[in-house]
DNA sequence: AGTATAGGTGAACGAGCGTTCACCAGTCAA
DNA sequence: TTGACTGGTGAACGCTCGTTCACCTATACT
C-alpha cells in the first residue's frame, strides 16, 4: 500500500460523503502533511493517473475511475486474484443502469407472470418512459384499465402481451393499448 | 414548469456533467440572471426544499432528492400519473446496491446454474468479500480449483453447494471449501 | 390608490481558493 | 563525496468564493 493511494482512499471516501471535492487545504489535514504545496504536487501526481481531473476554471473533479466498483471478469472463468484486481476497471452503477435520467424510474415488481425472464416478484425494474417499444422488449401495458409488465411481441401488425410464466395465457388487447414504459433493466437485492 | 425547477435541472445537469456543484457565479450564468444575490436567493429556497445542501464550510453540496431516479409504487398496482410523480421519492443505484464500496466488485454470469434463482447468463452480479456467508447465501466459492456460484447451504455442520438448475448436482465439497465472496445484488441490463 | 411581497440589480466585504515561489531534508546512483 | 531527485515546509500572490448590503421593479391584494 503506497502512501498515495492510501492518500486517495481517503479523498475518495470524503467525496463519498460530501459529493464533493476537498479544496487543497482540506487534503492537507485528511493526508496529514501541513502544506498546500505538498498536496498540490500530489494531485499533480494523481491527475497524471487520472484518478483526479480538473476542470478549465482549475477547480478539482473526479477522475475517470473515480466512482464505481470494480469490474471483473466472468464468475465460471475464475475469480481474480488480489494482484490482477489491481488492473481491472471501474463502473458506477448509475451511468451503467441510466441513460436517460429525466424519463427513468424504478418501480417494483409483484407477482411471478415475468419469473421466465428471471424477474422475480420483489425484484426491482427500471423503466424508461417515452422509448419506442421494439418487438420482444420486456414493457410495462396499460390493458382494460390495468398496468401490466410483459413481453411485447407484433405479429403481423397485431399486438400480443406475452407473460413469461406459462400459468397465464397471452393477452390480445381487444382496442386500447398503451405503452407506459419499456423495461431497461433489473436490479434485486438480497 | 416553474422558473424554480427549471433553474434545479440546469443545475442538476451540470452536476451530472461536472460531478461538482456549479458556483454562485456559474449558477447566475446558468439561470441567466445577472446578479449573484438573485441566485443566492434562489440557492436559499432550493435549500428549504432540501433539494441542495450545504456543508458546515458553507459549500454546496447535493441536496437529499438530488440524484438518482424517482422511486415509484408497485408495477401490478398501477402506474403513477404524471401528477404523482411530483411527490415520489429518489434513489441512487450506487447508494441502494453498494454498502461497502471496497469490498464489491461485479462480475458477469456465464453459465445457467443458478436460473432458478433468476440468475441468467449474461446478467452482472455485485459482490462482497470479507463477509459471512449464511445460510441461503448466494456465494462465490472455489472448489477443487475452480470458481462457482451457487447457493450455501449448511447440514449439521457440513456445507453444501446447491445450484438453482435441476440440469446440475449439489456439490458436497470433500476438503477445501474457500468463501471468495457473498452476491449481493443482480443486475440485467436490456 | 396604496402597499406588501417576491424576485432582481449591482456593489461591497473578508475569507479561502488554487497556484507559485524559494528553500530544505532524505534517498539513491554514480 | 557528489549530485540529482522526490516529497516536504511555509509564506505569498491575485482571484473568486459565499454572503450581505441598499435599492429597484413588477405583480397581487386589499
Amino acid at each position: 500500500m503506497t502512501k498515495l493511494s492510501n492518500s486517495f482512499k481517503k479523498i475518495q471516501s470524503f467525496y463519498d460523503q460530501k459529493k464533493r471535492m476537498p479544496s487543497y487545504s482540506e487534503m492537507a489535514k485528511l493526508t496529514g502533511v501541513s502544506s498546500k504545496n505538498a498536496v498540490y504536487k500530489m494531485v499533480e501526481r494523481l491527475c497524471g493517473l487520472d484518478l483526479i481531473s480538473k476542470d478549465e476554471t482549475g477547480r478539482l473533479i473526479p477522475g475517470k475511475s473515480f466512482q464505481g466498483v470494480r469490474l471483473l471478469g466472468y464468475v465460471e472463468a475464475g475469480f481474480p486474484s488480489p494482484a490482477e484486481e489491481e488492473l481491472s476497471d471501474t463502473m458506477s452503477m448509475d451511468e451503467y443502469l441510466i441513460d436517460n435520467k429525466e424519463a427513468t424510474f424504478m418501480l417494483k415488481v409483484k407477482g411471478d407472470s415475468m419469473i421466465g425472464a428471471g424477474i422475480m416478484p420483489g425484484d426491482m425494474v427500471l423503466v424508461e418512459r417515452g422509448r419506442e417499444a421494439r418487438d420482444g422488449d420486456i414493457v410495462i401495458a396499460e390493458i382494460d384499465h390495468g398496468w401490466t409488465m410483459k413481453y411485447l411481441h407484433r405479429r403481423n401488425g397485431k399486438i400480443i402481451l406475452m407473460p413469461a410464466n406459462p400459468k397465464y395465457l397471452p393477452i390480445l388487447p381487444k382496442e386500447e393499448l398503451k405503452i407506459a414504459a419499456v423495461v431497461k433493466a433489473v436490479v434485486r437485492k438480497y
